[in-house]
DNA sequence: CGCTTGATTGACGGGCCTCAAAAAATGTGG
DNA sequence: CCACATTTTTTGAGGCCCGTCAATCAAGCG
């Protein structure tokens, strides 16, 4: 309906580069190697299994990395926004890696001798905040019931897209059900039941409006003082 | 009753030194810098919220890491064994650790300009493997039953501590609820069923026996195919 | 328009949490 | 070494949340 509010803070996920949403900042300049690839909504970028160990800087778009288990079981490791990087793999690919909307990639060097001076500590940058990043939806996991995780994925995810109270959700709900570690329908019903209580609004599926973020924060059991700047280490943190 | 068993690959996990279990072995001289301190056991090493970024490499005894939520809920993160790096902090502690049990910590090298020459390569390798650790924890919450989650966890927990068929748990149940996302009491009960199911023998709730390795996988879902080397990249991967 | 895909909603059963109590293990002092 | 108190673990009963099966609805597409 009126999705087109200027209210939020960034531009649009996809509309190109973009700063990192909180935590230390990539320096300006990654050390690139190679040129940059594009892929389409849909297409996998590398699957699970595979030969490559080659860090790919998500310059545009969302990508979704997934692991198979040996039961068939899948379940979305995360989904990187522009300024992540993913792909940080030894020797095998651990996940597969799919576009969710259309992307670009720059591939990164690997080893430190080959990056200039600062590649190492670069390296290192990415590590920690994937690591943060990581413990983050690990905790997100942890005992909390279908809404709660909807509420503090929706607040989680809206924050590392530069989005306030618009957050656009390029993900299927069973892309979520899997990353939350729930049902598809248990999603869908999460979703209503945050409707009912009038904490969010849909324009469709994928445009989800925060109108109660401290309601949202209450259920999530996060602390919602979101700033713009570096000085929020985890909004999953007390 | 029969704990004493001179069946397992290597020696205690409390022993001291130690091969990493699998992945990537650390390098045998990691950059020390300062000296060793000793923790008893329930001892808190560092505190959530507190100053500190120096690395700890656990050369012996098992270290507790877990975050409180604004809640009051608390999510155990991991349980790092002998081989460990724990304390991959940025400025301030993400996390408390404490020991469960008599633990030795060497501190590392946090710039890689006063570690010489391998530093930034060996802090690597640390980031990488922690980040593997992770990300075999996350695949363990997500959609399992409760006997399931037990059991993969005393898979992967015995592999990490060098056991084969008879894991030592150092930790209570109610830790373990807080790590696997249950409750204390279904802990218990997941227990209670792999004896009923004489997959597990219980010599007190802390000492473990894996009578069917097969089974347990089977459940866990998980492949079993373990070797003491590196070949192996992650046990939760098909 | 008919087909396909994705999302939503309902009914029902099973697994896990909560409340409660008993049993076992652990620690302490005599 | 034993008795006692404390903590931890185990087990039971009941209820709620979520997964499964199923049907309906909406949207995209040839």
């Amino acid at each position: 309906m009126d999705r087109s509010e200027p209210e939020d803070r960034g531009a649009g996920a996809l509309d190109g580069h973009r700063a990192l949403p909180f935590g230390k900042r990539l320096p300006v300049r990654a050390p690139v190697n190679g040129r940059r690839r594009h892929f389409d909504a849909g297409m996998v970028i590398y699957s699970q299994g595979e030969d490559g160990d080659a860090w790919l800087l998500l310059e545009a778009g969302v990508v979704m990395t997934c692991r198979y288990g040996i039961d068939g079981h899948r379940h979305v490791t995360r989904f990187a926004v522009a300024g992540d990087v993913v792909g940080i793999d030894v020797g095998m690919r651990a996940e597969t890696a799919s576009a969710l909307t259309p992307v670009m990639l720059s591939p990164l060097v690997c080893d430190s001798g080959g990056g200039g001076e600062g590649a190492a500590d670069f390296m290192q940058m990415v590590l920690q905040k994937t690591l943060a990043e990581l413990q983050d939806s690990q905790a997100l996991l942890a005992r909390r019931t279908a809404v709660e995780r909807v509420a503090a994925f929706l607040l989680l995810f809206g924050a590392r897209t530069g989005h306030i109270s618009h957050v656009e959700l390029p993900m299927s709900r069973a892309d979520l059900a899997d990353h939350l570690g729930l049902g598809m329908h248990t999603i869908s019903r999460a979703f209503s039941q945050l409707l009912r209580s009038r904490f969010i609004a849909l324009a469709d599926p994928h445009h989800v409006r925060l109108l109660q973020r401290g309601q949202l924060a209450n259920l999530a059991g996060v602390d919602d003082d979101f700033r713009g700047d570096g000085g929020l280490r985890s909004p999953l943190v007390a």
